[in-house]
RNA sequence: GGUUCUGUAGCUCAGCUGGUAGAGCAAAUGACUCUUAAUCAUUGGGUCCAGGGUUCGAAUCCCUGCGGGACCA
């Protein structure tokens, strides 16, 4: 697979073959015992506690060595942070033997490889919490050489900025940037929180098809794949919806998943093929509820991951504190265009995106339409969180129609720096409508829509069987994790972004 | 998909209007028993993304392709 290796790659082999050749194991199979983190020993030490760490040992990566002849101070990493170690011949070696320190520490050990070391805490001369080494042992050999990263007082050089490296490399990006693992530990917390949010409230955490025959729940265009026992096709998920709708008529009356969506589109730094979405549905609730339901678990989420209501992104604070402001999508557009659409046609809405400069083709029906006006115009005005509501009822297959107001449904997504964060709504839950919206669905796919939804049977007759009335909503994970992290590609928030595939000579 | 920027040593980068490659870190060898971007001395390391073209001569100019980023659809 490798073509030619490079001259430090091939001295590590070579380091490889001579530390074999001294008994030594490279990667050897045996548990080693840890009692301390680079961070415990860094925070706890002092002089009062000092003899809790009379015999500590920890495991890391070896990430400076800074060589001063018989003695050598070097920094090991393990998964809370780094340390500084202490290490001198005489001690290592207290015999006539000087090899395991000439030689194996030395000249066979190097940047990146993993050891164990044994030994006690101390101060240095110049004040750093340190570890006195009396032992170590080698864990695993590193055979690829690390990019070499310095730093100090905060500042950073020779970091490794090459966007490509760190997203086709990430496990090396993930060693020699400790603000990648941060990122990454903040996601799962958000996670978390999200989680004990709803369990808290009864929801039940469930898992539904990634492969589906009929791709339903969204407007987009799926991955299709084939079963070769059943020969027929099969489609990646774009949604979960109409299947956590199914355990709702089942009778569970809150589920959630994140659910891992499959989308065959562009990629952009907001848009990556798979990525997850968190759903959930609670029976015998609407939209109104989830508003007040969605914002109290944004502020929970935002404080468990960052310890405060508020965020940072592009140099924008964003405060998730509840509440959050509700416009309607026409008060919205009506503010921001000066045009009242809320009695106009389709010809008329044709007419105020041919005035205001948007883009428009044949195949767009009405629903299309004002979502373009929104998108183009509107969205990007609301940074803080802010719910837009009522929805024209063409652009919401699923939807429940609006309890007052004629041609509107009971939706809302939510903005958050002029991007949509979350879509939801009252669901519609009578099966003759539901069956009328997706022969709507059909008309606007034989008109060329490509994205309109498919008609899903077996899911009309779940609803025939009666639904409760219900509050559904779907949350872009990504994009929330992108906002309370402060990255703004979504290619940061994602350990593995989807990448070309790389040419291996 | 379009426009534009970009690709040089393991990493970060320099290389002017064309004369066939340079620094720091990393690596190797040596010195140094409290250093911390350790220091000092010596040395090695490159299909300059790939393929064409222009030219006496291309990392450099032109074209095509590939990878990556940004903006737009």
């Amino acid at each position: 697979m490798q073509a030619t290796l490079s001259e430090q790659e091939v001295i590590r082999r070579e380091k490889l073959v001579e530390l074999r050749s001294l008994g030594i194991d490279p990667y050897p199979a045996p548990s080693y015992k840890i009692t301390h983190t680079a961070v415990q020993i860094k925070q706890g030490y002092s002089e009062e506690t000092k003899e809790e760490y009379k015999e500590i040992s920890l495991a890391g990566r070896i990430m400076s060595r800074r060589d001063m002849g018989k003695a050598n101070f070097a920094v090991l990493q393990d998964e809370t942070g780094t340390i500084q170690i202490y290490i001198k011949r005489d001690e290592i070696c207290p015999g006539e033997d000087k090899s395991m320190f000439d030689t194996v520490w030395k000249k066979l050990l190097d940047l990146g490889d993993i050891i164990g070391i044994k030994g006690y805490g101390f101060i240095t001369k110049t004040g750093e919490t340190s570890v006195h080494v009396e032992s170590f042992t080698l864990l695993t050999k590193a055979l690829h050489p690390l990019p070499s990263v310095k730093e100090k007082d905060g500042e950073v050089f020779n970091e490794v900025t090459d966007l490509e490296f760190k997203y086709r490399q990430r496990y090396a990006d993930l060693i020699v940037n400790p603000s990648v693992r941060d990122t990454f530990t903040r996601i799962t917390k958000m996670k978390n929180a999200i989680r004990t949010f709803l369990n808290d409230r009864g929801g039940l955490e469930v898992d539904t098809p990634v492969l589906q025959s009929i791709p339903g729940g969204a407007l987009a265009r799926p991955f299709i794949t084939h079963h070769n026992a059943l020969d027929i096709p099969l489609y990646l998920r774009i949604a979960n919806e109409l299947y956590l709708k199914r355990l709702i008529v089942g009778g569970f009356p809150w589920v959630y998943e994140f659910s891992r969506n499959f989308r065959n589109e562009g990629m952009d730094r907001t848009h990556n093929p798979e990525f997850t979405i968190l759903e959930f549905y609670v029976a015998y609730k609407d939209y109104l509820w989830m508003m007040d339901t969605t914002e109290k678990m944004l502020e929970e989420t935002a404080i468990a991951t960052n310890g405060v209501s508020t965020s940072v992104i592009d140099g924008v604070e964003i405060d998730f504190k509840a509440p959050y402001k509700r416009i309607s999508i026409y008060d919205a557009i009506h503010e921001h265009t000066g045009y009242d659409i809320s009695q106009m046609d389709e010809a008329g809405l044709r007419d105020v995106c041919k005035a205001l400069h948007i883009q428009v083709d044949a195949t767009m029906g009405k629903g299309k339409l004002v979502d373009e006006i929104f998108g183009g115009k509107c969205e990007k005005h609301y940074v803080q969180p802010t719910f837009i509501i009522d929805y024209p009822v063409e652009m919401s297959p699923l939807t429940k129609k609006h309890r007052e107001k004629e041609g509107l449904v009971e939706r809302f997504e939510l903005i958050i720096n002029g991007k949509e964060i979350a879509n939801a709504y009252s669901e519609l839950n009578d099966p003759i409508d539901q069956r009328e919206r997706f022969e709507e669905q059909l008309k606007n796919m034989e008109r060329g829509d490509d994205e309109a939804m498919f008609i899903d049977n077996d899911f009309l007759r779940a609803l025939e069987y009666g639904m409760p009335p219900t509050a559904g909503i779907g949350i872009g994970i990504e994009r929330l994790a992108m906002l309370l992290t402060g990255n703004v590609s979504i290619q940061d928030v994602l350990f593995f972004p989807q990448m070309r595939p790389e040419n291996v000579a």
